[in-house]
DNA sequence: CTGTTAGCGCGTTCAT
DNA sequence: ATGAACGCGCTAACAG
């Protein structure tokens, strides 16, 4: 490929000032017809592309936005949901012409948010953090950055913060009344760790609807939201402190999927001994065995919100925060036994 | 946060040039112990930090990888692959001080790969291109534009370039091999696309091990390799083209559990009337059901390559292209019937 | 309508 | 060992 052509060198090719150049770029006013196309026809030409460093320098902006989401340790369970979202909100960023600067952190990462060079380097015009588990702390850190910052499946519980979410609680409560109308009187919620967003709105979800219908709320907060704790605190319900129960509402399809396993493992008949949903619909909710009965997210709506709020924001930061809720769909497949 | 300080100011607040400080900041002779000590300490006092666009003008680097992946229009199957890729690369280049822009591009966005504008505007340093489905010009144009380009899971047939792939023959002949072993005679190979790299490795393994042992191949070439073709092309062959096979090797974990899909769906028993392989070993081969006999690739080590090559690369191009293969291993589970 | 000029914030000569 | 001056490539304010 031919050497990167300057704005000065394609000046003096042209014999124009640079800053008419510059404005043919930028599409402003103050040029001639004439002049205007001839700059065109040797942009065309020429194939040239202004350099993004300089740009930003003199601009301020640098056309990037940070994606960040949390590392989680054990078995990827939320692989696709990962890879939807970050896929589409990549691709609709680069139609605005921004580019997605993804980030794993890890827990201890996320405790050092002064390390994240991006930061004070100036990378970056703004950020998306998507995902519940993300310390308070950490957001705030990057909100008092002075850049705009827009949550995506979370919220901050004491801050005013831009995010974007799903009807957690809603969908929740509508998955747990199904099983209830079709029968089910002894319904376990397993959970996640207090304190994340969507697991307390789905608690709050699944309790509305057994406190509706006059039934006991039994609750498990796991340690996780993975295939392996829902496994395990399965285990130690059914054998232990639950073994009544007859029906499971899992905080997310990785949960629900390792409560099938774990019921494969023990001999357990799903949807026959007991019924099982998930939250979610990630992929795999299809593909499971039995497939699972779940409540549908539109991630590409929520990714296609947070993006066009995050643009608004990049505009004008003083808009006040705002918090946008997405539908959810209830999908009925086989593990709920209707 | 407080307002970010400039070179200068800092400088001014020391009483010192800003050349010093930044012969400090990057690590250049020419200061005085004393005045270097002053200088760490005002650094860190400030929380100063370059600006990265300026940098990036001064030395012409910009401290950012481009992680390329194709973008499928299927069921998104490999999702923890890529998950497991993209954030394991992510990390690691991060510890490295660089950072990863992420693009997921479709057939068509390759097509002009002209249109990339990252590559015009020096928004990144080099390129790493995952996966086999990607367009030979488009690497091509990719490397002609000077900088450094290495490829994951894929390799250019015709030109010699940078590339990290996994025994994918060697690997598929293993299993292949392991089917043999156990009696079967009647072995259909579930392949890609021809011409795809990895596809084509492993459709050779395959073959390896059946010239072998004297059996006949039965190959057929679906259109992609997902859940989706598994089930459409396995059910095609089960019930008109390969009515007689007792095995199928795929050529990927996604086509193969598909195939377990699909069988369920007819009626037919894994292991127990055929029997199931795949490769990869994603995270849902160890949930499938029966959970899935396949080929691991070691991903992180992958990653680690590459990540390594690429910097190598971007301190001298002129370095000879080279092949890294890493070595895989065979994951005996259920559905192979062993 | 167009050109000249002056930085944006930094790294790097070249003097001292 | 330190500082002054220049320029990376661009945009914007000011002249003409």
């Amino acid at each position: 490929m031919a050497e990167r052509l300057s704005l000065q060198e394609l000046a003096d090719e042209l014999n124009v000032s640079t800053s008419t150049i510059s404005r043919v770029m930028n599409d402003k006013p103050g040029v001639g017809e004439k002049t205007r196309n001839r700059v065109l026809k040797a942009i065309k030409k020429y194939n040239y592309v202004s350099n993004s460093s300089a740009r930003s320098l003199k601009t301020s902006k640098t056309g990037n936005i940070a994606l960040l989401s949390r590392k989680r340790k054990e078995r990827l369970i939320s692989a696709d949901y990962f890879q939807r979202s970050i896929i589409y909100i990549e691709r609709e960023l680069r139609k605005r012409s921004y580019h997605t600067i993804a980030m794993s952190l890890d827990d201890e990462e996320m405790e050092n948010s002064s390390d994240l060079l991006m930061l004070k380097e100036k990378r970056v015009d703004g950020f998306i953090i998507r995902g519940p588990a993300i310390k308070p702390k950490f957001i705030l850190d990057l909100k008092n950055s002075g850049l705009p910052v827009v949550l995506f499946g979370n919220e901050l519980k004491q801050t005013e913060i831009d995010c974007v979410v799903c009807q957690d609680r809603k969908g929740t409560y509508n998955i747990t009344k199904h099983l209830i109308e079709h029968g089910h009187k002894k319904i376990l919620f397993l959970s996640g760790p207090e304190g994340w967003y969507t697991t307390d709105e789905r608690k709050a979800g699944y309790s509305d609807a057994l406190k509706e219908a006059g039934l006991t709320s039994r609750i498990i907060n796991m340690t996780d939201t993975t295939i392996d704790t829902g496994k395990t605190f399965f285990k130690e319900a059914i054998k232990n402190t639950h073994p009544e129960i007859t029906a499971v509402v899992a905080v997310n399809d990785s949960t629900a999927i390792g409560v099938l396993d774990e019921a494969r493992c023990l001999g357990i008949k799903v949807p026959e001994d007991i019924a099982v949903v998930g939250f979610d619909d990630i992929t795999w909710a299809s593909l499971s065995y039995p497939p699972l009965t779940t409540v549908h997210a539109f991630l590409e709506e929520m990714g296609k919100i947070t993006i066009s709020r995050l643009l608004d924001l990049l505009e004008d930061p003083n808009l006040h925060p705002a918090k946008h809720i997405i539908t959810t769909s209830l999908v009925i497949r086989k593990s709920c036994g209707c």
